[in-house]
RNA sequence: GCGGGUGUAGCUCAAUGGUAGAGUUCCAGCCUUCCAAGCUGGCUAUGCGGGUUCAAUCCCCGCCACCCGCUCCA
């Protein structure tokens, strides 16, 4: 082709983020900072429509979800409850031997001899550097002295230093003396556990190895001491070799709360927007006049303090997120007030099948994606899971990743988490591999359980058709649904650590309540990255094709294909020619006539056909040029009309100016 | 965090232990009647900090950032 080697997607796409203004480093002037990044002109429009698109589908289109904005430092106690204050914060060991790292608290203990040495010295170096006396030799050889001069003098100067009393004269000395000294010796300690029996020498191989990766090319470990151990945790459990003191990893950004910079003001930058939602549940029920089931969605930033920020923005330090809540009857209550649970395969498998049968006759041209059940009183939790995966997937969709560009992915039991008890990832197919746009998880009471054993403030809520639905029930059911929710009630807190006595206390109080009509909800949370959404969409749009050059001969044109929803700028508009007066006036005319409606971008500079491409890389859809003809040179029948360029397929119209409003904005919505 | 690689203009790429060059983009002007045309002029760079040297973008050290692999990812 025309390229003589193929630049990496990726690379590409990143380039064209910079290059156009959809994305930079942050910081870049001072070098970077790693995690961080900037949205420029075109990626901060672009970000826009999106979060405005999903807010206004997921709170303003519907009759059950309401917003939340909260605050981004919230009471440490928070933290505490969703468990991010353990989970995100754990102390990590390395392995000197296999350099691997772990858990400290996931170090089996082991017993076995452990053999200990204070450091290396280098065979060769060794024996030459004592000859010159700088590791204490006495007998300096005029051969070695020739090539070991430098150091001699540095050490001897080091030593002079040393004995200066300006203790940061000393310092300097010390350093030198070590820098000097460095080329010949390792003094790092190192250790390995061998089973009791094992002969030394295997041990001394490992430390061998170990003082090689050091840089010491022909080590003899230095007193080697060797001790019998018993289920010892300093040891790694794949090598035996010595692990480092465990290390805090906290993922937490820690700030001060207050000007002083004691304990007491410790607080974080949230890692996720959701607990905001959970601990304000009550308060938003009680002032929006709601009832379960209904949900909070919330847009905002959140923090982690990444150990590892890879592939552009996709994991950053600070991003955004848009998640729900959305807040559902218990299995239990369902069943009590509508007789049963809908299952959620059947409800998904009848509105399958109409589709099937219009798969027979192509004519219907009926969209993949037209089921949708509206929900109903006797949806469980797994048919409220099924349905938001659904909602959120036709949401993907109208945004221009279709269907066949995500993959839903079904975690295993092994990998969800303990208050988990489905999640679905959606996927998208990046250039540097298949990662997680969203999460959608069902979460049952675990966080609303939590709020209220830790802040001690009730998190149930009353439900009036429950009690009377209870009321109606046969004794028998009543039983058997109050056992249910006890047991479930008792392996969370047992789940918890809440004493057994003190656990089944409450889970019959938690049981009891049902019976009066009050329970903790359960909760759906579709959860999504919207730096990642918007890295999919960039990736999703770009596209090389060929379009004519000027003599008609195929070149490659660069354009983001962008839905016209979410695209920066919706319409460029151009004068033919930018020295005609008539033409550039009635040019800014039809731009101010459109800029109350949409993101217009004005352009004149450079031939018409520049102007296109710019424009198709930045994703405008649309184009609009105003020529002599606008202007009525033509006849009056042409006069006030403008050519209407579509971005993907480069085909032109002829449109009336008077019609653009309507026209246009019925494209972009 | 570990290992490897990279770092020159907005982008792509040169060159050199002694004045950093091109193409393209961008800006201005002229010209131009619908897909990166032409002409003229202009702006813009050795990631940061040390060291060696008379002199460092180049050699050495440290840092930072980016890429790849490992690791990590509630």
């Amino acid at each position: 082709m025309a390229e003589p080697k193929e630049t990496p997607l990726m690379e590409k796409i990143v380039s064209l983020c910079k290059r156009r203004g959809f994305i930079f480093q942050s910081s870049e002037i001072y070098g970077g900072i790693n995690g961080f990044w900037d949205y420029g002109p075109l990626g901060a429009e672009l970000k826009r429509n999106v979060k405005e698109l999903w807010w206004r589908s997921m709170t303003q289109q519907r009759e059950d979800v309401v917003g939340l904005e909260a605050s981004i430092v919230m009471h440490p106690k928070i933290w505490e409850a969703s468990g991010h204050t353990s989970t995100f914060s754990d102390p990590m060991v390395d392995c000197l031997g296999c350099r691997k790292r772990f858990r400290a608290d996931q170090i089996e203990a082991r017993s076995g001899t452990a053999y200990s040495y204070v450091g290396a010295f280098d065979e060769k170096l060794w024996s030459q550097a004592a000859i010159a006396g700088i590791t204490g030799g006495t007998e300096p050889s005029a051969d070695f002295l020739s090539q070991l001069t430098d150091d001699v003098t540095r050490h001897n100067f080091a030593k002079q230093l040393l004995s200066s009393s300006e203790p940061e004269i000393r310092a300097i000395g010390k350093d030198l003396e070590q820098q000097t000294i460095s080329k010949y010796q390792c003094d790092i300690p190192f250790a390995v556990l061998l089973p009791s029996g094992k002969a030394a020498d295997s041990a001394r191989k490992i430390a061998k190895q170990y003082y090689r990766q050091r840089s010491v090319a022909n080590p003899v470990p230095r007193d080697e001491r060797s001790e019998e151990v018993k289920n010892s945790t300093h040891y790694c459990n794949e090598c035996g070799s010595l692990l480092t003191p465990p290390k805090q990893f906290n993922l937490m950004f820690k700030t001060y709360v207050g000007p002083v910079e004691d304990p007491e003001s410790v607080a974080y930058l949230r890692p996720e927007t959701a607990q905001a939602i959970f601990a304000q549940f009550k308060t938003v029920l009680e002032v929006s006049r709601q009832k379960i089931p209904f949900g909070i969605a919330q847009i905002g930033k959140a923090f982690r303090n990444e150990i590892n920020p890879r592939n552009f923005t996709f994991r950053s330090r600070e991003f955004e997120q848009m998640e729900l809540e959305f807040f559902i009857r218990p299995d239990e209550v369902v069943e009590t007030i509508c007789g049963k649970v809908a299952n959620a395969a059947d409800i998904w498998k009848e509105n399958i099948e109409p589709r099937t049968s219009n798969a027979e006759h192509p004519t219907s041209g009926s969209q993949p994606s037209t089921l949708n059940p509206q929900p109903q009183p006797d949806w469980g939790w797994e048919a409220w899971h099924k349905y938001w995966i659904e909602q959120r997937i036709r949401w993907y969709e109208s945004i221009g990743l279709p269907r066949a560009s995500l993959e839903e992915y079904w975690q295993k039991k092994d990998e969800l988490a303990h208050y988990a008890r489905a999640t679905v990832d959606i996927l998208y197919k990046f250039p540097f591999g298949t990662q997680e746009l969203e999460g959608i998880a069902a979460r049952g009471d675990f966080d609303l359980s939590q709020h209220q054993r830790f802040s001690g403030k009730p998190m149930g809520v009353f439900d009036d058709e429950l009690k009377a639905a209870w009321a109606r029930l046969e004794e028998a059911k009543t039983k058997e649904l109050g056992q249910r929710y006890h047991d479930a009630r008792l392996k969370y807190l047992a789940q918890m650590g809440v004493a057994a006595e003190e656990s089944s206390k409450q889970a019959r109080e938690d049981a009891d309540c049902l019976a009066r009509g009050n329970y903790i909800p359960h909760v759906i949370e579709p959860s999504a990255g919207v730096d990642r959404l918007i890295l999919a969409l960039i990736c999703h749009a770009y596209c090389e094709d060929q379009a004519p050059d000027e003599k008609g001969h195929p070149e490659t044109r660069v354009v983001m294909r962008f839905h016209p929803r979410i695209a920066p700028i919706k319409v460029a508009v151009f004068p033919l020619l930018k020295n005609k007066p008539d033409l550039v006036n009635k040019a800014k005319e039809v731009r101010d006539l459109l800029r109350p409606h949409l993101t217009v971008f004005y352009d004149e500079a450079g031939a018409l056909g520049r102007r296109y491409r710019r424009q198709d890389e930045a994703g405008t859809p649309f184009g609009l040029t105003i020529d002599f003809e606008t202007l009525g040179e033509k006849g009056p029948e042409l006069k006030d009309t403008v050519t209407l360029r579509d971005r993907d397929s480069m085909k032109q119209e002829r449109v009336k100016i008077g019609d653009l409003v309507p026209l246009l904005l019925e494209k972009v919505r």
